[in-house]
DNA sequence: TATTAATATGAACAAATGTTCATGTTAATT
DNA sequence: AATTAACATGAACATTTGTTCATATTAATA
């Protein structure tokens, strides 16, 4: 059992604190009244109230991003790589529910230049999300379709999976999640009549 | 033609600033900049800053609200239902696509008791699709499924739209989106094999 | 044990923010 | 023309907010 120093559990109740009233809501003294302490003490933390919610952002989007480049480094066909991706996706989301909330909702809230980087690197995500579906449709694997609108509507039905699992009390089976939501994507992209 | 007058020219720049910047981080300096006129006389158009959110937000819910009730309160199908609700959807999106960001990313800065009647009647949205949808799976239209994802997952796909209206450059053609959307839902959760 | 790193405090500050007031001007209505 | 409603101004105010500083105390490391 891992020690969790003050400054890990700092991040981690002021994280949940950003998700409860949002970045810009919540001020540093919020965040101090939370872990009982001196408002100046958390500067031995961060450098800057920005510089807390760069921290959590870059970290989860790292994530999504390095599991994007496994699966596209695969042999596996867009069929299959979908189907890795919406995986990936949730399990992120399940592991780290209140990372990906502020993904979702405050990424806004970022100042230059850290702002175009978050939304160049989210660009970068879509896109690839574009390219499998695009080599799909080219072999046959998905139907032909509005590409644009099928990722956005894709990323839009797995974007509010992460709120499943935010509550502590409701524990849902992440398997049994995946394959509600693998049969929605699949069913809604691939062929049929 | 109708003339504007000054106060709604006011809401409406208001509410372009609000989407752009978020809710909190406008502040009543940054619209009277806009509208070129100091802060006090923004207090002969609204109440508070408060106030100002209300009213954009509970304006378009009851528009959604009001068409759920018209979609429920026909005779089709749950089928068909579905069907009118996405045009619903999208049409609200196209016709008032700020308001609609409001409704998908400020809704939360909404103070008490505002806050809780926009998410009682969100739920009760939510209900009445979760109800389509049931009745929809009883009669064999659509398959069978775990209802919240489902209902989640097709808000979710349809939540985004909004930010296809919003560039004024852009003016896609709603029929077509439509088309894309339908095609979509209705492939996620109707039987094929 | 000596030394460095991590954690804690309270006071203070400048800037930003929502709101009010008294008052004035312009436009619409009777 | 008289009256009311809509729109506009600038000064002022109390709070709130992020941040800094000097200075402790505690825990980890050498």
């Amino acid at each position: 059992m891992k020690k969790k120093t003050k400054r890990e559990h700092f991040l981690e109740e002021s994280l949940k604190l950003i998700h409860e009233k949002g970045f810009k809501a919540t001020t540093l003294r919020d965040i101090a009244h939370k872990l009982d302490c001196e408002v100046a003490n958390i500067y031995n933390y961060i450098d800057s109230k920005q510089s807390l919610l760069e921290l959590h952002l870059f970290e989860v989007q790292q994530v999504f991003m390095d599991r994007m480049e496994q699966i596209l480094d695969s042999t596996l066909s867009p069929k299959e790589q979908l189907q890795q991706l919406i995986a990936s996706y949730i399990q992120i989301s399940n592991a780290r529910p209140f990372e990906q909330a502020l993904i979702v909702n405050e990424w806004r809230y970022l100042s230059e230049p850290k702002l175009k980087e978050f939304q160049s690197k989210r660009k970068l995500y879509e896109q690839q999300l574009q390219t499998i579906l695009k080599d799909g449709i080219e072999l046959g694997e998905f139907r032909n379709m509005d590409i644009d609108i099928a990722t956005q509507s894709i990323l839009g039905s797995l974007r509010w999976v992460y709120t499943k699992f935010i509550d502590p009390d409701l524990k849902p089976n992440p398997i049994e999640i995946e394959k509600q939501l693998t049969n929605f994507i699949f069913g809604a992209i691939v062929y049929h009549d």
